[in-house]
RNA sequence: GCCGGAGUGGCGGAAUGGUAUACGCGCACGACUCAAAAUCGUGUCUCGCAAGGGAUGUGGGUUCAAGUCCCACCUCCGGCACCA
């Protein structure tokens, strides 16, 4: 009567049934049917399956084994991101080897991944940590240094005093490193960079052509940060030879310039500070500013700074003496590190000049009615045409005293300005610009990053330090990369492999490993002992999906034609300005290698929601609000947890949703009663009529349905759907057997074990019934329809109208039936055929 | 401050400009049971006895008709942030 399923055991055995017919092994190409490549993004191998991961492969699952059934020859690889800080920190933690806690982690994985029932081609698994894949990196980081996209250089670099670990720009987050949380510090050290710059205007360009979510391409956009305007020089008086370079992206308030500031970092402070009359004060601020963390310097937005006294500017347009300032407002590592201040139309300059006492220029006049008099508000034209020349100049000269309260942004017509006075600013921004011969620019925000990392687990840098070479070559660091035919280079075996904390991997104590011969003398030569950073190991991941066995290349023309591009991407919004930047970026270079036959490696791409606690907090053990799939999985069954994921709310949404253990319960309940439904005689159909008249049209709405939230993403309505259709079905003596064929059809992606016991149990043709049922258009609409009838816009009543019925007879039905509001007043009729007629009095 | 996104029942959420609150959870009542669980059924925005009125963050607007479009504001979430 009320019986429940044994999903223990139905799942096993079609999980055993998929793994022994290799069900899921992907061919290359398929007769007759389309290749689709979607991709997850593979898991970090951290030691179990949380919700999260179900969230990210299951509910992609019911997509993937959807277009499958549509015909596609669909490709849903798996893989493992192996290396990396936070599984060598745990294994350090565990007294353990990084390289068995790791593998451990992925063989344990591994069973876990196959409970889902999800269908991922195993033969085709990715693990970075494998020197087979590795090898390839490490191939692939040298074919960059080749292009001249890989350079060594001693910058100021992230580092985190807890991991012992450079990091990139893109692992600190509010000054923490965005693994552990500690402050991270700024070090001047000499490290491996990636050339991402060089791309930054392809990056941001491409993003238009891409089928991406408006968020993830304005966050790319945002994060490279580019911003166009122009390099201007200010000669410094008595120091003919070197004038100070300026970055604005205001060129056209170049006359209200009325100081320049320098960074405290700019190179040519020292060299000023000398000439200044107060050396050791400048020399004081230096030492201070410099040990501020990039945090504090962040934080701590009062405006200090100290003027170069004695030392004076000109200002190239206005051919005026102006103070030289430095400030550590002004940064070292963006534009020049070198500003002209434009207090009057600059908010930090404003609140620096008010706090120095300097002075403050206006140049733009605001647009619109901005000038009052007796007779009203009027433009700066308007007022000019009106009171004249004169009178204008001396409202203008006055503006000073506007100013006290605070600076004018936007745009505006240009003042003060000698001949550019009275035009637009943005014409003015060219013109000014070519008047003191400076030059229009780009900068961004966008760093290069830095890959090395001074820890044990992950890929050896593949190059060789040759002192030798190094002292012989004068310009040369004597870095030279290890031959191809010596790839890969592998990670070698450590008795200990905590970091060291000393700006060196631990690898360095490995001499024997260290000591290589220079490729380049034939001298003794010592192995970089750096690792590279994670993100690059998964830049290029996607690729060797193709190909994964390949030992002679990357992965083959012809495989990488097969599957590339991506289709469809879907994983977390952590990534947006990290992996799906480091991985279009490097994805480019490849393609101008002549590598990749396109320049964007995904054409569509999603970022999914995250999966809360009970409480609707982030889960995490301390809270004590984890979830254990495992545990589920036993009570309920994976279907009813796949099931439930998708129900939970849309998935191409970034939404939170709360693991809410009754909508469990309400899934499988819903399972039980698939199990239960009484199902007519074999050959049984619609047709019959031992069905309601309207099934058939629910049937096909639901088909169609489905179908097109499925291919949206929007699983949770195509499981109500599903939900509705159940119900219609219990109102039946029995549901006829090709009806039910049907709704096993729609129901085997999200149920994949439960549906195919019940079609095997049914005896429905594998051919037959492992294939997506489509609609046929006729069907959707019955004969008739109930439609709403409304007095005003407002509804009173609803009718049962044939489907043809005219505006005529619709109007007609629907007076009768709101005689009580219209008492036979003239009304005028808008008829929205099959949902509405409104009568309009 | 700048750039995105979102505000709908007790909860997750649904709604091509066309009957707001589908579907599910929860809750209440009923059936079955000695009883409970499970299962099934009925009800469940709000005020009102009813007729009817009011509700989609707030205030305006466009429209025959607005959760949906436009304007202003409030709140929350995400990203960026002394980037000149």
């Amino acid at each position: 009567m009320n019986e429940r399923y044994d999903h223990a055991n139905i799942e096993k055995k079609w999980q055993e049934h998929w793994r022994e017919t290799a069900a899921f092994e992907t061919p290359d190409t398929k007769e007759g049917a389309e290749n689709f490549y979607f991709l997850t993004e593979f898991p970090y191998p951290s030691g179990n399956l949380h919700v999260g991961h179900w969230y990210a492969f299951s509910v992609p699952d019911i997509f993937a084994r959807y277009m499958r059934m549509r015909g596609y020859n669909v490709l849903y690889p798996i893989g493992f991101d192996a290396f990396g800080l936070p599984a060598e920190n745990a294994a350090i933690q565990r007294k353990l080897n990084p390289r068995t806690w790791t593998f451990d982690n992925i063989e344990y994985m591994r069973g876990q991944l196959r409970s889902m029932g999800a269908s991922f081609d195993w033969s085709r698994e990715v693990i970075t940590a494998d020197p087979a894949y590795y090898k390839w990196t490490q191939w692939l980081f040298l074919k960059l240094y080749e292009k001249g996209l890989v350079y060594r250089k001693e910058t100021a670099v992230n580092w985190c005093p807890k991991d012992k670990t450079v990091l990139a720009n893109e692992q600190v987050v509010n000054g923490k490193c965005e693994r552990c949380g500690s402050e991270v510090e700024q070090r001047l050290m000499s490290q491996w960079n990636i050339k991402i710059t060089a791309y930054a205007d392809r990056l941001i360009d491409d993003l238009k052509d891409l089928d991406w979510p408006k968020q993830i391409k304005d966050a790319q956009r945002n994060w490279i940060g580019r911003s166009e305007g122009a390099e201007l020089n200010f000669p410094i008086i008595g120091h003919p030879m070197s004038d100070i370079t300026v970055f604005t992206t205001r060129p056209d308030t170049l006359f209200g310039a009325t100081y320049v500031v320098l960074a405290p970092e700019h190179p040519l402070v020292k060299e000023l500070a000398d000439k200044a009359e107060n050396k050791d004060e400048v020399l004081r601020y230096i030492v201070v500013a410099g040990k501020k963390t990039e945090l504090e310097r962040t934080e701590n937005k009062e405006k200090t700074g100290v003027e170069l006294k004695g030392v004076k500017a000109i200002n190239p347009a206005a051919k005026e003496e102006i103070p030289v300032w430095v400030a550590d407002y002004v940064l070292g590592n963006y534009g020049t590190g070198a500003i002209m201040a434009v207090p009057a139309h600059d908010w930090r300059d404003f609140e620096f000049a008010k706090k120095f006492n300097l002075e403050i220029k206006p140049v733009i006049f605001p647009q619109g009615k901005a000038l009052s008099s007796g007779e009203g508000d009027f433009t700066y034209f308007e007022f000019k045409e009106r009171y004249g020349e004169q009178v204008l100049n001396t409202v203008v000269a006055g503006m000073r005293n506007v100013l006290i309260a605070a600076p004018i942004i936007g745009p505006g017509i240009l003042i003060n300005s000698d001949k550019f006075s009275s035009k637009n600013n943005e014409e003015a921004k060219v013109e000014i610009t070519e008047f003191v011969e400076g030059r229009l620019t780009k900068q961004y925000h966008l760093r290069d990053w830095v890959v090395s990392r001074q820890r044990f687990w992950g890929v050896p840098i593949p190059m060789i330090h040759c002192e030798k070479c190094a002292l012989r070559d004068a310009s040369g660091q004597g870095y030279y990369p290890v031959p191809e035919s010596d790839l890969p280079v592998v990670l070698p075996e450590l008795e200990d492999y905590v970091p060291t904390g000393e700006g060196k991997s631990p690898l360095a104590k490995k001499t024997d490993w260290v000591q290589v011969s220079c490729p380049h003398c034939g001298g003794v030569a010592e192995r970089e002992t750096d690792t590279l950073d994670t993100f690059v190991d998964s830049s290029w991941y996607f690729l060797r999906y193709a190909d994964p066995k390949n030992g002679q290349e990357v992965a083959s023309k012809e495989k990488l034609k097969n599957w590339m591009p991506v289709d469809f991407y879907s994983g977390g919004s952590e990534h947006t300005t990290m992996h799906l930047l480091y991985s279009r970026f490097w994805y480019k270079a490849m393609f101008d290698m002549g590598l990749v036959g396109e320049s964007e490696p995904y054409l569509k791409r999603m970022n999914r929601g995250l999966i809360m606690g009970p409480d609707g907090q982030k889960m995490s053990k301390s809270k004590g609000n984890v979830v254990d799939p495992d545990s589920v999985v036993a009570e309920v069954g994976a279907d009813a947890v796949r099931m439930y994921l998708a129900f939970i709310g849309p998935y191409n949404e970034v939404g939170a949703y709360p693991w809410n253990p009754g909508g469990i319960v309400g899934v499988r309940r819903f399972l039980d009663r698939v199990w239960r439904l009484k199902v007519g005689p074999q050959g049984s159909t619609l047709d019959q009529s031992i069905s309601r008249s309207n099934l058939d049209m629910l049937l096909h709405q639901t088909i169609k349905k489905v179908s097109e939230d499925i291919a949206s993403l929007k699983m949770n309505t195509a499981v109500s759907a599903l939900m509705i259709l159940l119900n219609e079905f219990e109102t039946l003596s029995a549901v006829p057997h090709d009806a039910y064929r049907i709704f096993l059809q729609l129901l085997a992606p999200f149920a994949p074990h439960l549906a195919h016991e019940l079609a095997e149990r049914a005896n429905f043709e594998r051919a037959a019934w492992e294939q997506w049922p489509s609609f046929d258009p006729a069907k959707l609409a019955g004969g008739t329809v109930t439609i709403a009838v409304q007095v005003n816009g407002k509804v009173r009543a609803s009718i049962e109208l044939s489907v043809n019925a005219t505006k005529e007879e619709a109007s007609a039905a629907g007076r009768k039936a709101v005689e009580k509001w219209i008492k036979g007043g003239e009304t005028r009729a808008v008829y929205v055929p099959g949902k509405v007629i409104n009568l309009v009095v």
